[in-house]
Parts: C-alpha cells; structure tokens; sequence
DNA sequence: TTCATATTTCGATGATAATTTAAATATGCG
DNA sequence: CGCATATTTAAATTATCATCGAAATATGAA
C-alpha cells in the first residue's frame, strides 16, 4: 500500500551531532525536560527547542507536558532498538580529555539501555541468570525463561505476570546487543521488569549529569552477591 | 574495550538523499560502477565521486577495481539489514509525477533486498513455500525448512548442502520485513540461494536502469504457477 | 604515442540548516 | 496582579557541505 519510504527523514534526524546527544539522553528511558536537552549536549534552549520540535514531527520523540515543564521521551521501544543497532555498528569515538575518558567508563560499567540494564553490569547479570539456571538461550535474538527462572522471578517479587508467562511458558525477553561489551544481554519486557525492580529497591540509582549510567549501592553490591554471586571483579 | 560509539558517522552519511539513493541503488545486490552511481540519483560524476568516497571511509560500502572501472557495493549485509530496518520505520514518500509512480510501482511488485527476493513476489513466493508445507515459522525471526522442503529444494537444484542442513535441521533463513508489503519474506543464505537460482534460470530478469526491480519472465511465470500454483492475480 | 573513457582532486559557489540574539507565550508562585 | 522560570517563535547570522566547473590521473583502445 505504500510508497517508497523516505529513509532520510530519520537517518538525517539522528545525523545531526545535538540532536544524536538528545537521543542517547533519552534512551536512559527517563523523560527529560527541554531544559536539560539543551544543556546535555551544550547548546541554547532555542536550539534545543528547535531540534526537539523536529524530531517530534518526525515520530522520534513524544512531548508530555507537565506545568511549565515539557518533558521529552523516545516515541517508542523501536527508536531505542534502532539507536542501539546503530551503535553496534559504528566507530568509536577517540577519548580527548580525562574528563571524558571517566564518562565513559561510567557509561560502559553499567547504564540503562531505554528500559532495561546494559554495560558490564547487564552482560555479568545475564550472565548470572543463565549459569543459575533462570533464563536459557532460545534462539538468536530471543531468551528463555526457566521452570526454576518463574519462581525465582516469583521469589524477588517482581510482579511478573506468572499465570500468563506459564501459558505460553515464554517471556518476551528479547536478546539486545550492547555496543560496548558486544554480548546480548537481557532486554525485551523482562528487561524492563528487572531493571525497574533494581531502581525500586535501590540496587541502582542514577547518576547526575543526566547522562545514562547508573551507579551500584552498598545494598545492591551485596544482593548481587547474595542473589547471584556476582563480585565486584566481575564489572571491572 | 570500545569507548563510546560515534553514531553520527553512519547516520549522517545515509542522512544525505543522494548518498541514500547510492545505497539504495546497491541494495539490488550487484556492485555498481561509479558512472552508474552519479546516473541513479542524477548528479556529476565528480559530486558522486565525493559522496562514494565518504561512503567508503565510513565503512557502508566497498570498492573493486577491474580495469578502469571501480564498482562499488555494499560493504556487508549488516549494512544492507540497517537500511531495509530503517525503511520499515520510514514514512512513505509522496508520489509527485506518473514516472515515479510507475518506477515505485514496479519496485513494490517484485525487487531485490540485497540478495533475496523482496515486494509481493517475495512475500508471494514465501506465503506459498508455507502453504506447501516446504517452510514453516520458527521464531520471531526465522524460518524453518521442512523434511518436505529438503526434498524439494533438492529436485530444484539448488545445490544446497543437504547434508549440513540435515545435522541441526536448520537452515539459516532469516526472516527479513519487508517495507513495501509489511510481511516477512525469505532472507538470509536460503533467500539468497533461492534468488541466485531464479536468476540464474532466467525465471527472472533485473530490469534495465540501475533500481532494484526484477520482471517475471514467460518461463517464471509458468514456474511458479507449477512449482507453486503461484498466479499473477496475487502479483497485483 | 595519441585519443577516448572512467574517475578523482581541487577550488569556488551556493544552498541548506544549525545557531544566536531578541522577543513572545505560557505557567507557577507570592 | 507582578515577577521569575520554562519554553517557543521569529529574524538574522554563520557554518557546513553538497554541488559543479576545471583540471589531473589512470586505464584501455587505436
């Protein structure tokens, strides 16, 4: 029914340096301010207002306004899934300064990929998960959930939907390739669940500066050890 | 080991319409000469001599020099799978001129997707497979090759390693979206395998001007119709 | 060697789009 | 209401980059 598709219009939205920053800002899945897009990647909020109504009009971003505040966040989990495959496939950027040089090993050592954990710490947890038993490798691009893996799910009180997952006895819970390690690990909707089980019981919590990367409590330094012997040396 | 990804590199470079239409143009599968590559989206060869070389620096294509003539192609089906994901996700473009319609048309008809069969003949083509019995879904993501289809790939002659595929009895057949028809057809080493043959008995022809489109030969015509009660009415 | 073709390099031009300054709108707070 | 904050709109400036003409290089053919 359709016509030939304009490719353009995203790869032109995404090409531009500011608004590449925005983009990546906003798959930490939180929703963000105009205010801090414009500080992020440096620019004036005029700027930033003029390349946000952009990529709204081209179904990248989504406003959700708020009082005085509007608050950007990615139109959906394709986006995401298109930033992160893009990423998989480019250069690396060359460290200038020290400065940046910690940034990104903030980013590398664990961040949030749109919804769901990445970094070293998502790979060693799925990593965990599998050596434990709970989730299995199904196919290329999908994760199995155990027998053993519901009712631990069960046991952490994740407020998973058990009597549907048996049902189909799968979670979707998509394989996502991480830019920075170039392991999958777990994304999907169970990513989702987990990660946001992880923020709620304070295991992880945001760092400033709006960039991606979360750090690891006291607490969630030992629950991981506890839960899935996973030590420090391992996110190193 | 990597430090953050230079998303822009790639984005940017497929931002740029002619640079698209490049890519586009070798998303038929043949490597192109660089003359061809100006002609398609209509520019000087020295403007598309700039925007190959570009293209070659970031690694989405790649050049061979047969006599004076440098053909340039895609640089890996990862490029190939970015582009035709992106198109999935593209809006349509509008029709302007009956020229373009009927180019637009012809492509949605019956294409190549980098070296598999795309548009309603693709998707035609492995609805019926299906129907016979010869493929059947596997995951999200994969096709899957019946005992039945074993057999009748092999009096086909497509010179398929039978005994490889009847080890994990699995073949490698991705299942690609397609933009034009919004349904999965047959890609990956089946899908290329399957086009190199349609090819090569003429039951196909590219179509002259550089695009994409193939036409359906007399003799495919009566293939399909035999081999898969294929008729021309679900061609429209 | 000489000529024609294919392609690239260089330098200049021009168009597009990012950015900025200035001003406007809209919301919340006292 | 009056003021501060958050954000957008408009107009002007600037920077980037695609494009093209001119010239160079390289290969093949006569």
């Amino acid at each position: 029914m359709n016509a030939y598709p304009k490719i353009t219009m995203i790869t032109s939205l995404i090409g531009d340096p500011t608004r590449a920053a925005m983009l990546d800002a906003l798959m930490g899945g939180h929703a963000l301010p105009a205010g801090e897009l414009a500080y992020i990647p440096g620019v004036t909020p005029q700027t930033a207002s003029s390349h946000l109504s952009k990529l709204v009009k081209g179904n990248l971003i989504a406003v959700e306004q708020h009082g005085r505040h509007r608050y950007y966040r990615l139109a959906s989990q394709e986006v995401a899934e298109l930033m992160e495959l893009i990423s998989t496939m480019s250069p690396p950027v060359q460290i200038r300064s020290l400065r940046q040089s910690q940034e990104m090993e903030k980013v590398r050592h664990a961040r949030t990929c749109y919804d769901h954990l990445a970094g070293k710490l998502g790979v060693a947890l799925t990593q965990a998960l599998i050596t434990k038993g709970y989730v299995a490798h199904r196919s290329e691009t999908e994760f199995d959930v155990t027998e053993q893996g519901i009712e631990h799910f069960r046991s952490l009180g994740l407020g998973l939907d058990l009597t549907t997952m048996k049902v189909n006895r799968r979670i979707f819970a998509k394989r996502c390739l991480d830019w920075s390690e170039r392991i999958h690990h777990i994304g999907g909707f169970l990513g989702a669940v987990i990660a946001k089980h992880f923020f709620e019981m304070k295991w992880i919590v945001r760092m400033e500066g709006g960039s991606r990367a979360v750090r690891l409590t006291e607490e969630g330094r030992t629950k991981l050890q506890a839960l899935y012997s996973i030590a420090m040396e391992d996110l190193v």
